[in-house]
RNA sequence: GCGGGUGUAGUUCAAUGGUAGAACACCAGCCUUCCAAGCUGGAUAUGUGAGUUCGAUCCUCAUCACCCGCUCCA
């Protein structure tokens, strides 16, 4: 694929109705999209896919769907309001831009010695991280003083990609807060400020006590859950890659603390696996394990799942253990106990939790990709979505191969008969081959065409969309076929 | 947010300081042929807002959006 492809995958998708730009007749909202009619079926095809893979075939995980809004605290106590704060800084010379916090790893003791002196830290105890003792202070005098703290004149180097270290020309430390604000009432008193949630996670964790009550598991088990969330990133772009809203499916497994190792490397393997049975190239996927410095706050250990799109790899999935971080938060915040009785050792214990956390839209955006396929068919350029059956928007298409003679007719009958069971389209527009080309782009992996001979014997031709070839088969048997064809993958 | 690039029809492109053209796609009709190629007709565009100008799609500015990079994450 070359360096145009994502441009021709956003084009495609507009043209064949999965992705519209947001409000694009208001000329568009940042980093928003729309689903359109073969988007939203795909969309729900990889859901469907997830929920089946992850709960509907499992005795240990249970499903639930949480609302949107919570309570403030959850995301006082999950840690998002101070910890989603990553400063940034930009070096002006050299166009770069970190995360405080990262670069004050990087700086040398005699400019952190500065650093700490500009902002009136005591420099007694020589034990102490100084790195993360500047950037809580940059980040208490930035959120409540509301100071801008120029960090110029102190030496502090810039290393991205350079052998010789550079000073930089900094700007200010700027704070992000990633969690959309809103105000719950018609009256928006500032009381009233709640977050759209930055994870479903949460909307599990603060529902634990309740599913063990009532849905009857016992240590290991899951409660999954897909729905959007909502996060002001820093920069999104990518096309469906990095959006500000977006939507997740999520697990979130409680185990025992000692189980943690094996039961990661277990649904790590588990989410590969499925990524593969959406019919992704298992050359594109891959699995990698956090460097200890990549890791989030509440996590000890993780797992990326990365595909390789256009533009590199790129994570669709993060595998982590959470230790007990979560529930402990809830248990201290909430003051309701957040425990699990655990029968054998007769006691109380917080479990630790291994996540499985997946995005939708990457996972769809990357069955796009992986599909996509140019080819040349007689001279002529074939654009063709090569998306295995189960994810395709359209299953099975059916064409008369001429508009007359009664073809029409049984056409209809058989489609009525398909769409019972699959997604279908019917087309009985121009000639069959435009009308095979029209499907091959909108990933349709087979096509039923009635001719004359259909008059005669009364079987009709399937067409597989890769190969191109057909077979006859009795028109009354279609649906079986269909049903064989899809099995079999 | 910073730097670079881009913005004309559904898509891909063209053109011009004097109000836009093609190809493909789309719609209707004709034709009836198994892989986008026939015939006739049709609808559709200068992202938005200011400024300069007699006149702006073209020049200037702002803004919005998309792509690439820094950064972040599902």
């Amino acid at each position: 694929m070359d360096i145009k492809s994502i441009e021709k995958i956003v084009s495609l998708s507009k043209r064949r109705g999965f992705i519209f730009q947001s409000s694009e007749i208001y000329g568009g909202l940042a980093s928003t999209w729309d689903y359109g009619p073969l988007g939203v079926e795909m969309k729900n095809n990889i859901k469907n896919l997830w929920w089946k893979d992850m709960v509907t075939s499992r005795r240990n995980v249970v499903g639930m769907d949480a609302a949107i809004l919570m309570h403030p605290e959850v995301w006082e106590a999950s840690g998002h309001v101070s910890q989603f704060h990553d400063l940034m800084i930009d070096n002006k010379l050299t166009k770069k831009r970190y995360r405080l916090d990262h670069l004050l790893e990087k700086q040398p003791g005699n400019v952190l010695h500065k650093i700490a002196n500009k902002l009136k830290i005591k420099f007694y105890k020589m034990e102490v991280h100084y790195p993360s003792i500047i950037y809580s202070k940059v980040i208490k005098t930035i959120s409540e003083s509301h100071e801008d703290i120029d960090l110029n004149g102190l030496g502090i180097l810039d290393y991205y990609n350079i052998i010789k270290p550079l000073e930089g020309d900094w700007t200010v430390p700027r704070q992000f807060n990633l969690m959309l604000k809103t105000s719950l009432g018609a009256t928006a008193d500032s009381d009233d400020i709640t977050y759209l949630r930055p994870e479903t996670a949460q909307g599990i964790f603060v529902n634990f006590s309740n599913v063990v009550t009532t849905a009857r598991q016992k240590l290991p088990f899951g409660i999954a859950q897909l729905g959007k969330a909502f996060r002001n990133e820093i920069t999104t772009g990518n096309f469906l890659f990095r959006t500000r809203e977006f939507e997740q499916m999520e697990l979130e497994f409680f185990i025992y603390p000692e189980d943690a190792k094996e039961q990661l490397e277990y649904w790590s393997q588990q989410r590969l696996e499925w990524f593969k049975k959406l019919g992704v190239r298992a050359e594109k996927l891959r699995l990698r394990a956090h460097d200890k410095d990549e890791l989030a706050h509440y996590s000890t250990a993780c797992y990326d799942i990365e595909y390789e799109f256009p533009f590199g790899w790129s994570e669709l999935e993060g595998i982590a253990d959470r230790g007990t971080y979560d529930l402990d938060q809830h248990n201290k915040h909430a003051q309701k106990k957040q425990t699990y009785f655990d029968q054998v050792n007769n006691q109380h214990i917080v479990p630790s939790v291994i996540e499985a956390s997946a995005g939708v839209d990457r996972a769809f955006l990357t069955c796009l990709v992986d599909a996509y396929h140019e080819e040349e068919v007689n001279g002529e350029q074939r654009i063709v979505l090569k998306l295995s059956p189960k994810v395709a928007p359209i299953t099975c298409a059916v064409f008369p191969l001429v508009n007359k003679d009664g073809l029409p007719e049984i056409s209809e009958k058989i489609f009525t008969e398909i769409q019972t069971e699959f997604s279908a389209f019917f087309d009985q527009g121009g000639s069959i081959g435009r009308r095979y080309r029209r499907q091959d782009e909108a990933g349709t992996p087979f096509g039923i065409t009635i001719d004359h001979q259909t008059l005669e014997d009364n079987t009709v031709t399937l067409r597989d969309r890769d190969t191109m070839e057909q077979v006859r088969i009795p028109a009354d048997q279609t649906l079986n076929k269909l049903r064989e064809k899809i099995q079999s993958i």
